[in-house]
DNA sequence: CTTGAGCCTGTACCAGCTACAGACCCTAGA
DNA sequence: TCTAGGGTCTGTAGCTGGTACAGGCTCAAG
C-alpha cells in the first residue's frame, strides 16, 4: 500500500475507458487528433490520467453526443482552455451547430415524405410493377 | 462523318458525367464498388458508355438521394436487374430503409430539442458563465 | 515460472466519395 | 509540323469518426 497519499492514484487508459464508457481505442485517437490532451507517462511509458482528463472526455462526449464534430469541439475546448470564453462565444458555435442539425432534419423529413408517399403505392404483391421502381427509373 | 448511323454514338466518362451532374470520380468509383458496370472500352482504353449507363446511373444517383445506402442500392439493382423483382420485395427494402431514416430524424430531433433549449438560455453576454458549457461540463 | 491481462505502437479498415500525380491520347491553332 | 490544352487512364491518398488487430512489453496471480 504505497499510496496513502490519495492524490497518487493515476488511471490507466482502460480505467478511462471505464468510468466514461468511451471505447479504449477512441481515446488513443483523440489524442492523436489533439482534442485529448497528451497525459503524463509512467516510467513504463504507460498513460497516467487523473480526474481532469475524466471531466475532459466526458466534455468531448457530451458533444459529440449533441452531434457536433470533432472539429467544433476543438473550437468549443479552444474557448473553455483560453479560460476567457464568453457566453456570446459558446453561443454563436452552438447556434450555428443548431442551424446544421435543423437542416439535416429538413433534409430527411423530405426523404421521409418522399419516400413514405412512394412506398405507400406498393401493392406489396407478387407483381413486377412496383411505384419505388418506378421513381427511381423516372425518364424526367 | 462516320456515324451517320445514329445508334454508333458513345458516351465518354465526362459526358456521363455532364449528363447526369455526377462527378467525374464518382463514376469510376462505382465501376469499382461495382454498382455500375464495367463499361466496353474503345481501342484506345476509354470507357464507351451508352444511354443505358445513363439510366443505371440516374437510378443510382436517385436513390442516393432518397438516402439508401450503396449496398441498398446494390440490393435494388439486383432485384431490378435479376428481372423477376416483385413489387413486395422492394418494398420490403424501402420500408427497412425508411424506418431507419425515421430513426435518424428521431436522433436529431432530441439532439434539437436538447441543443435548442440549453442555448435559449444564454444570455449572449460578454461573461464567462454559460449553459452551454455547464451542460457539457455537468459532473452528474 | 508460466499464463493471461493489460498496455504500447503502427497500421489497416469501414462508407462514400474526392482529388491528385504521372502517363497517355487527341485536336485545334500558329 | 509542332505545340498547347484538354481529356482520359491508372493507382493512390485524403477526408470524418472511429474500430480493430498484430507484434511486442510489462505486470500480477497462481
Amino acid at each position: 500500500m504505497n499510496n496513502h497519499h490519495r492524490s497518487v492514484k493515476v488511471l490507466r487508459r482502460g480505467d478511462l475507458a471505464k468510468l466514461t464508457g468511451c471505447n479504449l481505442e477512441t481515446i488513443r485517437y483523440y489524442e492523436n487528433i489533439g482534442v485529448m490532451p497528451e497525459p503524463p507517462r509512467t516510467s513504463k511509458n504507460y498513460r497516467a490520467y487523473d480526474e481532469s482528463h475524466v471531466g475532459r472526455l466526458r466534455f468531448i462526449m457530451r458533444a459529440r453526443e449533441l452531434g457536433f464534430t470533432l472539429d467544433e469541439v476543438r473550437d468549443l475546448l479552444a474557448l473553455v482552455d483560453g479560460g476567457v470564453q464568453t457566453c456570446g462565444e459558446v453561443q454563436g458555435l452552438a447556434n450555428s451547430h443548431l442551424a446544421s442539425v435543423r437542416a439535416k432534419i429538413d433534409d430527411l423529413k423530405r426523404i421521409e415524405r418522399v419516400l413514405s408517399s412512394t412506398v405507400a403505392q406498393c401493392t406489396g404483391d407478387d407483381v413486377p410493377e412496383c411505384p419505388v421502381i418506378d421513381a427511381l427509373t423516372e425518364v424526367t
